[in-house]
RNA sequence: GCGCGGGUAGCUUAGUCGGUUAGAGCACCCGGCUGAUAACCGGGAGGCCGCAGGUUCAAGUCCUGCCUCGCGCACCA
């Protein structure tokens, strides 16, 4: 039923995109995955991408690595049903929106309105929609896109809310304060990816400042590069295992730059390490001590009128922190509460005044002091100085120098506004948090249970991060997100709301107890503004209003496992039996993204993790190795390769180029190459296969070919196949993807199309039906759906049709050649009968000796070309007789080889010294324990040896030493090398041990008879290539004429083997006197001259 | 600054447990082969294996330090 038809050549990207029409005809993605479904499942997640961006040829390589291990999977029998999803929420989508209606800051969203606003971030998600789908249909990443997930539905948005309440409930979920980088222009504080995008370097001033002791006449040194959080200082942070010094001004500096300055006698307190670089005084040294001697006394407020007391004791005094280092500043860190990180957690934890001196939009507050207050901050930092710096300092109180010692131009890279490149501050801001902190045994726990690909990325990397995890600022001050369902009352009270159902309860509970509000239908719509205008009632009966914060766009896809199926409002079964997933695979940058949020999510509403194997992909590089990206315009259109090589060639680039964990240098050349080396090679290898399968009416079901009895060289190459397929598989299963298809890539080129098919094409060109004739094209038709099938999870075109054409069916229904586990009873996706599964693979048999022997007489081929070039003898004219020293038998390649060689016999040569002498070599694994030291000089011993024959016979006899070792044969090795004088060349095959050395020698003389043939194929592939030029078709006959100068005698039997071979009807071979009258070719070899004339 | 991963021929890269002469592809040059393709074969040229030190009989491989690139974290007084 399967007679394959006639190839044609080869149009790759005509031939994907007629496949991929044919596929959805068929519903083929879908067909595959329903013809598994009796399979065990084999759970994968989509990560969503954003789509409100072009995809790239980066997203192309981590969805063919996704597409990769689906389709494998299924062809292993398992059920893989594949979800698409998109990522819709978010400060991405909301800065498109904003770019492009002009709205740049939260006032002017607000008066644009919100509702108006997220209604064009829901439109603006997509906007690339179709551009994605393209993609990922042309690339044939086969994933439902008709059934997504998509994060803003009000499903998905519902069961976030659910897994929200989940962490409420357990007590995960805290309000409190963070110190975020925050920019007064926008009003938006932004996330650490956010920021890394606008780090600048930027000079600023710096200032040491004289902090005055209350109960003694001296200073403390702190230092800082933000002036303007000098006036809400209210501590002084030291290492209480630093030592510090007093120091006293002995004698006034000269050269002094800038403000600030002290007197002689001054005292000053500051890091002993520090003092050099820091003091530009003259000093004594009057005590050296530990910081935390210095740990509770109190100083002079620099602007006592800027922060309240508010009853703190420890407010203004020295506090301890083991985080303080000497790299920099003067051992002494300056902490105002809202304006740092550190500064803010020792705050709290010392019970520091927590008031803020500067507002939301950037200017300090009134009654932070005359000068300052309602001045923008970043423009007050010389006013802070020149305050400092005056006699007594700001107060008036301080020594006659002023509270400034110095001031220096600092220069440090400062996050700005990527949007509008102002400065970004640190400021203290309401923020609820997931307690992380309190989870992370778990985490940890999880974690050592997944398989990561690579390993480092798990152990390494991702445990760094989580056994350092904080508790995760998931609230974000914006507009288009999942709203954060948390109501709360001014007194506190507080409610969070899991579902739809539950928000309509409340509401009608509120509205009972007498509080307006709009309706609240079961469909409502759960974003702002909607959701905002609800005023929820707390148990006391005091009115709610929700927490206007939307939730981190990061949490809504680490709901993906189970918001993506509505759990638990679908009945909870999906979730149940789906989690935790088997598969997700992302670029690396996802580590601390999506990897973890999954994590996170799973951990704290679950008690268990998300997934059970990750492969992290490296980034992508452009040609040059620098990081793709919009801004810098090195973004490969994945087009340009889809229209030119196709996807094929490009999937294969991209898994062969290097492993998937490795950055990968996208080099467009490299795609070609992929193409010319790997497609082209193997659509010829099918044409030549399929063209003359079509032509004999080939039916591989229709005859049999038993393989025991096809020719030695069928049986090499199928137990190649066998070898090559095993050690794919294993690569597969160790990630190593590359290496697998770089060894497929081998065979195919190098065994299959180089050796094998070149090897064989006579066998087909042969009209009559012969038994070698089937034997060879079972083989190929064998070895071709195999190849086909291996590889249809990287590249699933060209296999496609190939595969069809050769057994009637598409390979993506086909069995893995390796075995189909997910068939069998009881298996999961972890867990099967290893000897079950492999009797359910299908592979020729092994046949190792024959492979080595092969290996050999491919050697030996090459070897004799190298020989005739280092003789000066051509490749076409004959030698009588070659010669095989040593090596094992190799009888049933004779045949082959003297062809491979042009010589007219081929004899073993048993006495191996006729054309061979030996040299040994130490062998230093095993001459180093015995020799230690003197293991070069042994060895240069054996090396050098002037009879090599003589010492070989004396370790043979047990008899040889060399420096005190005895030295016996394990501790050398023998090689054998070709006499010099002959025609002849010394290869080694195998290593190690294992090792043998063989000889080829082949016999320069010529007879008449050897000359007369060499000189009939050079006439043959001249006239050949003439037929070739004048495309004539193969069948097509010719008429011929020959002349001959200077020429050996053409023999009778070689003429006619010219006539035979060029299909030549009629053939004139003139007498050597003649010479062409009309136009003729010519050529010349060895001396002789020939002319010819095709017709 | 801390952590992770790199640095091998002009480019892309392989290199196992430390072991003899560091292997391949692309590009280049010369030659060959071809009813066989953009393929293939032989040869040539091209390597301080990032630098320095150490361990060792022996280091691309192990150790230390440094330089450099990428990524992540922190950019912090």
């Amino acid at each position: 039923m399967a007679q394959p038809k006639a190839a044609g050549e080869l149009d790759a990207v005509g031939l994907e995109t007629a496949l991929l029409e044919a596929w959805k005809q068929e519903n083929a993605f879908q067909t595959s995955v329903d013809s598994r479904s009796h399979g065990a499942p084999f759970i994968f997640l989509e990560g969503p991408p954003t789509a409100n961006g072009k995809p790239g040829i980066h997203h192309v390589v981590a969805r063919a690595y996704k597409d990769l291990v689906c389709r494998w999977k299924t062809m292993e029998g398992f059920q893989v049903k594949r979800k698409g999803g998109w990522d819709t929420h978010g400060l991405p989508v909301e800065i498109e929106v904003q770019k492009r209606m002009d709205l740049m800051s939260n006032e002017a969203i607000e008066a644009f309105g919100m509702d108006n606003f997220n209604k064009a971030c829901r439109e603006s998600v997509w906007t690339y929609e179709t551009a994605w789908r393209e993609m990922t249909e042309r690339m044939a990443y086969w994933v439902d896109l008709d059934n997504p997930y998509v994060t803003l539905e009000n499903n998905y948005v519902e069961s976030c809310w659910w897994a929200i309440k989940q962490m409420f409930d357990k007590g995960l979920l805290y309000r409190g304060h963070k110190v975020l980088p925050y920019c007064p222009q926008t009003g938006t504080s932004y996330s650490s990816h956010e920021v890394a995008l606008g780090y600048k370097e930027v000079e600023e001033p710096s200032v040491y400042v004289k902090f005055k002791l209350i109960d003694e006449d001296a200073s403390i040194l702190a230092w800082t590069t933000t002036p303007w959080t000098l006036p809400g200082n209210v501590g002084l942070a030291v290492g209480p295992e630093v030592t510090y010094v007093r120091a006293r001004i002995t004698e006034q500096a000269e050269n002094w730059v800038g403000a600030g300055g002290a007197e002689v006698g001054e005292t000053i307190i500051l890091a002993k390490d520090l003092m050099k670089e820091v003091l530009r005084h003259k000093v004594e040294i009057i005590e050296e001590f530990q910081g935390k001697t210095l740990v509770g006394r109190a100083y002079e407020p620099l602007f006592p009128d800027a922060v309240p007391r508010n009853g703190s004791e420890t407010a203004w005094t020295v506090l301890e922190a083991d985080w303080v280092t000497t790299t920099d500043g003067t051992g002494v860190v300056h902490t105002a509460v809202m304006y740092g990180e550190d500064d803010y957690n020792l705050g709290m934890a010392a019970g520091l005044p927590a008031y803020h001196t500067v507002g939301m939009d950037g200017a300090f507050l009134s009654g932070t002091h005359p000068d300052l207050d309602g001045r923008y901050v970043k423009e007050c930092d010389q006013t802070v100085i020149d305050l400092l710096s005056a006699a007594g300092g700001s107060n008036g109180k301080g020594p006659d120098s002023g509270l400034l010692y110095r001031e220096k131009a600092y220069l440090h890279d400062y996050p700005h506004c990527w949007r509008t490149g102002h400065p970004l501050l640190y400021y203290a801001m309401d923020s609820w948090f997931v307690r992380m902190t309190a989870v992370k045994e778990r985490l940890l726990e999880f974690n050592d249970g997944v398989e990561w690909a690579p390993d480092w990325v798990g152990e390494g990397r991702f445990g760094e991060w989580l056994r350092n995890v904080k508790d995760w600022a998931i609230s974000r001050e914006r507009y288009w997100g999942t709203p954060l369902p948390v109501w709360r009352s001014e007194s506190g009270g507080m409610k969070c709301i899991g579902s739809i159902e539950e928000l309509r309860a409340e509401v009608a509970k509120a509205v009972a107890a007498g509080i307006e509000n709009p309706p609240c239908p079961e469909d409502v719509d759960l974003h702002r503004p909607i959701v905002d205008a609800f005023t929820l009632v707390d148990d006391g009966g005091k009115p709610m209003q929700r927490e206007t914060f939307v939730m981190d766009c990061w949490f809504d896809s680490g709901c993906a496992p189970f918001a993506q199926w509505h759990h638990p409002f679908d009945g909870g079964e999906t979730f149940d039996s789906s989690s935790p997933v088997d598969y997700i695979c992302e670029g690396v940058d996802q580590t601390r993204g999506w990897f973890y949020t999954l994590l996170a999510v799973s951990t704290t509403v679950f008690d268990k993790p998300a997934y059970k194997r990750c492969l992290s992909l490296g980034l992508i590089l452009d040609a040059e190795g620098k990081k793709m990206s919009k801004s810098k315009g090195n973004i490969v259109d994945p087009w340009d390769h889809f229209n030119r090589e196709g996807a094929d060639a490009t999937r294969w680039y991209m898994v062969t180029a290097g492993a998937p964990w490795n950055p990968l240098k996208f080099d467009p050349n490299g795609v070609r190459e992929t193409y010319g080396k790997m497609f082209l090679t193997l659509w010829n290898i099918y044409k030549f296969h399929a063209d003359y399968a079509a032509l004999d009416g080939f039916d591989p079901e229709a005859t049999t070919s038993e393989v025991n009895e096809r020719s030695s060289l069928d049986r090499w190459i199928l137990s190649r196949l066998a070898t090559t397929a095993k050690s794919y598989h294993a690569d597969f299963v160790s990630w190593n993807f590359h290496k697998a298809c770089r060894d497929l890539e081998e065979f195919v080129v190098n065994d299959l199309s180089n050796w094998y098919v070149r090897r064989s094409r006579r066998r087909l060109w042969d009209d009559a039906e012969s038994k070698d004739k089937l034997a060879c094209q079972h083989t190929l038709h064998e070895v071709l759906t195999t190849v086909c099938r291996l590889m249809a999870p990287v590249s699933p075109f060209m296999v496609d049709v190939i595969h069809r054409n050769l057994t009637g069916e598409t390979v993506h229904l086909a069995a893995w050649p390796l075995g189909t586990p997910g068939e069998l009873e009881g298996a999961t996706a972890d867990d099967w009968d290893e000897v079950a599964a492999a009797a359910t693979a299908n592979l020729p048999p092994h046949d190792t000796r024959l492979e080595n022997s092969m290996a050999i007489v491919r050697e030996l081929a090459e070897v004799g070309r190298r020989i005739r070039i280092d003789a000066g003898r051509r490749q076409r004219l004959p030698c009588a007789q070659g010669w095989i020293v040593a090596g094992p038998d190799l009888g049933e390649f004779y045949d082959i080889l003297a062809e491979e060689l042009n010589v007219e016999a081929i004899e073993v040569e048993k006495d191996l010294d006729r054309f061979q002498r030996i040299e040994l070599a130490p062998n230093f694994r095993a001459l180093a324990p015995k020799a230690r030291a003197n293991v070069n000089a042994v060895a240069n011993e054996i090396k050098s040896s002037t009879d090599p024959t003589a010492l070989l016979a004396s370790i043979e006899a047990g008899t040889c030493e060399i420096m005190g070792v005895s030295i016996e044969m394990s501790d050398v090795e023998l090689r054998r090398i070709e006499r010099d004088g002959f025609a002849a060349s010394t290869v080694q095959i195998g290593q190690g041990d294992e090792a043998i050395q063989i000889s080829l020698v082949l016999d320069m003389n010529d007879t008449p008879e050897l000359l007369s043939k060499g000189l009939a194929r050079d006439i043959t592939r001249r006239i050949q290539a003439k037929r070739k030029t004048l495309d004539l078709e193969i069948e097509a006959t010719i008429d011929l004429e020959i002349w001959l100068k200077d020429a050996p005698e053409l023999f009778a039997d070689d003429q006619q083997w010219i006539v035979t071979e060029t299909r030549a009807a009629a053939a004139v071979f003139h007498p050597p006197s003649e010479a062409p009258s009309g136009p003729s070719e010519s050529f010349e070899v060895d001396g002789t001259t020939v002319w010819f004339t095709v017709a």
